[in-house]
DNA sequence: GGGAAAATTGGTAGCGCTACCATAGATGGG
DNA sequence: CCCATCTATGGTAGCGCTACCAATTTTCCC
């Protein structure tokens, strides 16, 4: 009977606080905060202003544990660094940040364990979405997704066996059409160059290769590959090593837009004239390759709007509308530049 | 009477269950958890069977809630999609991923305004420690960050006062040293180059005009800024107007890797070789400036070791044992490369 | 070997919030 | 005008965990 008040919690302001200066009880407070159409005009007023005069703060975790529910999206790349994740993540924050939804990420680095490591972790905490990159997770991810009780939302892919939505595009296709592309302008002799070649990367090879055996000009050692992380200097290398494969190349349909620069300064340095000797084909469309000299062709992706699309079908899905369309393709756009044209 | 067990909870296995199946009290098995070191080696070894077998995962929520501290790390950041931040966070990331403790990213878009409302927001959850890019906080996010009761690190910088702990380098240095490279190199219209000038980019941009001043070169018209955000393409623009107000231009330090790349594509399209006419220096020393043709001179920065040692730090300090360096510089280095070599 | 100190374990009482149910007042149909 | 239905508000009882303190056992010192 003596201590009368929180020990513990360092005297921020709680519900009852605001319910006692509104005149209300704590559980008319709680609903004018989260359900304001159920409670009279007047009171929302009342309680309104003695949450300002306060400075209350709901306490989330206090929320999430007697909702059960705690108001969380969880988030799962598998890179914090390559750009084109970045941007889907920023795409995801930037349409939360108005919202009571905290983020919590992780960084799968490519790996399926991780993932479901991961993936058991940030179910236990019951968030209130989970998003997803690919569509290619272990038997163990994919039931954990299942039964997370909440809306998943796989994203930078199609696909027809969603675990529950699904935003992004093809990239068979996306591979398909730069190599397309590349047999249209004349070149033959056209290499695939990729550098961590995970599911995304295997799909734009199988793109590529349907394109070219379409085409009567598959050859298997066209094809360089390493299991090393993308970067520019890594591209240089690749073609150094697939033109000493394959002398004749006469173009090259890059993983991706880091590779595609390094490709076409190794040409520079090497004195190869892109496009005449050497057409090069980019995937992303990143800033960059439309300020390269030579400009340089690419797959334009919409990585913004899949992390905005993606928030927009889970809010959705929380919402208890769920949406008519499970799988959103947002497609892909070549744009035609300098290093291939001749 | 009749409901005896968890209606809310879907079911998951509590710690009341795995003492009970432990044979020992509930407070017992969270010590266990927490503080292995105050229980004996027998029940220890029991609570851990019967945390396995259930699979047994704490309940964060109801954690932070009892302890009045959640296990979580806030972060913010200007950006999401700059590689420099990127990096960082990437090393926060990989230096917690082991830990108990979670992240809670915030993305302030450099606005002032926007940092002080996510450190209102994430203050209120009592993080276990903070994690914020810059020393030029406005006087409230200063005082949020003084009252927050846990171990702050400001990053990405160096100065005499920080809030609390401190990890980076000197921006004004590293500024100065490029400049002073050029200047070395014979180089003497040298021009500054910069796009989103943030405080760190102001001081790259007093460190230049120091240096200029000291060889006696500086001329306010050499400068070329711009409020927009930093990319390729505006680099080539930006030097394109550098050029025309100052045609006799004969080097640039460019405020970070993206402008300077810019500038090196736009030297080729208008043929003006590089090195010879034009020397060039970029900021951070990203993967491609080593790969670039011609390589570009850099000033290293270690983003990184930054995102580490700023985790590392905090640990230690809510381990109670604060560092005897609350201010660590990690410097950078000048990797002279071809655009500075004539 | 006795008593103090240290180590080990457990019980109780919340942390701040919301689900569930109850209650009182408002509405409305015959 | 009465009773059924709906609306607005409140009380109670936890959500799963840990701080605090008490109780018990073990260790240690002279």
């Amino acid at each position: 009977m003596t201590k009368p008040r929180s020990r513990r919690g360092g005297g921020r302001p709680t519900i009852a606080d605001v319910a006692r200066k509104a005149g209300v009880g704590a559980i008319t407070v709680s609903r004018a905060l989260r359900e304001p159409g159920r409670v009279s005009e007047d009171l929302r007023r009342q309680i309104q202003a003695a949450v300002d005069e306060l400075g209350y703060i709901p306490d989330p975790n206090a929320r999430a544990l007697a909702s059960a529910r705690a108001e969380v999206f969880g988030v799962l790349v598998p890179s914090l660094t390559n750009n084109v994740f970045a941007e889907v993540v920023r795409g995801i924050y930037d349409s939360l940040s108005d919202s009571p939804f905290r983020i919590q990420m992780g960084n799968t680095h490519y790996s399926g364990l991780e993932e479901e490591r991961l993936l058991q972790l940030f179910a236990s905490q019951r968030p209130a979405a989970l998003i997803v990159a690919g569509i290619d997770q272990t038997p163990l991810s994919r039931k954990l997704l299942e039964t997370a009780g909440c809306p998943v939302v796989q994203v930078m892919e199609t696909g027809p066996d969603p675990v529950d939505m699904l935003v992004g595009f093809s990239h068979f296709d996306g591979g398909r059409t730069a190599t397309e592309h590349l047999i249209e302008k004349g070149y033959r002799r056209i290499g695939f160059i990729g550098a961590r070649m995970d599911p995304r990367s295997q799909r734009r090879l199988a793109g590529y290769r349907a394109a070219m055996q379409a085409a009567g000009l598959y050859d298997p050692r066209l094809v360089t590959t390493t299991p090393l992380l993308s970067s520019v200097t890594l591209g240089r290398e690749l073609l150094r090593d697939a033109l000493a494969k394959m002398p004749t190349l006469d173009g090259v349909f890059c993983n991706n837009d880091d590779i595609a620069l390094g490709v076409l300064f190794e040409c520079h340095r090497a004195a190869i004239a892109v496009p005449k000797t050497i057409g090069i084909v980019g995937f992303n469309d990143l800033d960059m390759m439309q300020s390269a000299f030579p400009s340089v062709t690419s797959i334009r992706t919409h990585r913004y709007e899949i992390g905005r699309r993606a928030v927009a079908m889970a809010l959705a899905a929380i919402a208890g509308q769920r949406p008519q369309q499970r799988i959103v393709d947002l497609g892909f756009e070549l744009r035609r530049r300098e290093s291939t044209t001749r």
